[in-house]
DNA sequence: GTCGTTAACTTGACTCATTCAAGTTAATCG
DNA sequence: CGATTAACTTGAATGAGTCAAGTTAACGAC
């Protein structure tokens, strides 16, 4: 087994965190799955290094929010998301019934990529965008829950 | 004390639902303080009406969310909040720290009011927008959490 | 290589907002 | 002035996530 230095690799050891097999799978496992549960990435990785528990998965997942690695969605409704795509504001298309969600780019620009007629006197840092509807597959089907992807 | 008819017992019956103590002066409570929180409501109203149970504020406000009397926003971390103003698609901005809210009036026109450049397959009726920054308040106070308006 | 430090992980209890369920009360219609 | 049933009360249950204490293993120093 040669020993080659992986991006992934160098990407932790670039923010100084210890790599570890928790943090290699996840990140490879968000690679192939983007908006991913907690729960989604917590059975793919176990899987896939034996097992982990789901704890380590937040603990894994947040120390990757704060690296600026991974970036978190929360539609209401729906537990958290998460996704690899981070720093370009792009935003998301969420499915009423199942979830679902789909990227959509940001059709204005930068980040903030709108600002408000009125800021309320407030610091404004991020404008997100959710656009909500129903996805092609629960247009026809009859009714499915929260399973998605 | 004479018995006139108020708007609200009129919205109410108009939609063919029964008027009680707890509903009207749900309504009322909301007028006043807009992006209320369940909490907020609860002990507002409690105090005003005497008592009412938790649940039946869930109850009351969900009836009000299907006869579209009132509106629901849940930000990211926060505990819903409901206001009055439905149906016009307008937007909020939401303070990180303290969960403080404001309307933004949309300033594109009626909903949904973007329309993405992708749009997935997807049959699409919203688009939410929400503003994240930094409230008056709390850019200069020290630390504050979730008590707001 | 091995040792020590401490970040990362495991386990399990706990919180919070919300929902579910069963029983009671009271608004409205006849 | 009842009868019907929507609205309310009470209390248990859920789901997603956090907190806390203890154990394991990365990795820098020797």
């Amino acid at each position: 087994m040669s020993r080659e230095v992986t991006p992934i690799v160098q990407q932790l050891r670039a923010r100084g965190m210890r790599v570890t097999a928790a943090r290699s799978a996840v990140l490879e496992w968000l690679a192939d799955y983007p908006h991913a549960t907690v729960e989604q990435v917590h059975e793919g990785v176990s899987q896939r290094i034996g097992s982990l528990s789901k704890q380590a998965v937040y603990d894994v997942l947040n120390a990757f929010i704060d690296a600026d690695l991974v970036q978190q969605i929360k539609p209401a409704g729906h537990p958290a998301r998460f996704e690899r795509r981070t720093g370009d504001n792009h935003h998301h298309l969420v499915c009423r019934s199942c979830g679902r969600i789909e990227d959509v780019d940001c059709s204005i620009g930068a980040k903030p990529c709108l600002t408000p007629n009125h800021d309320h006197g407030f610091d404004i840092d991020e404008a997100e965008v959710m656009y909500w509807g129903v996805c092609k597959a629960c247009q026809t089907a009859p009714v499915t829950s929260d399973d998605d992807h």
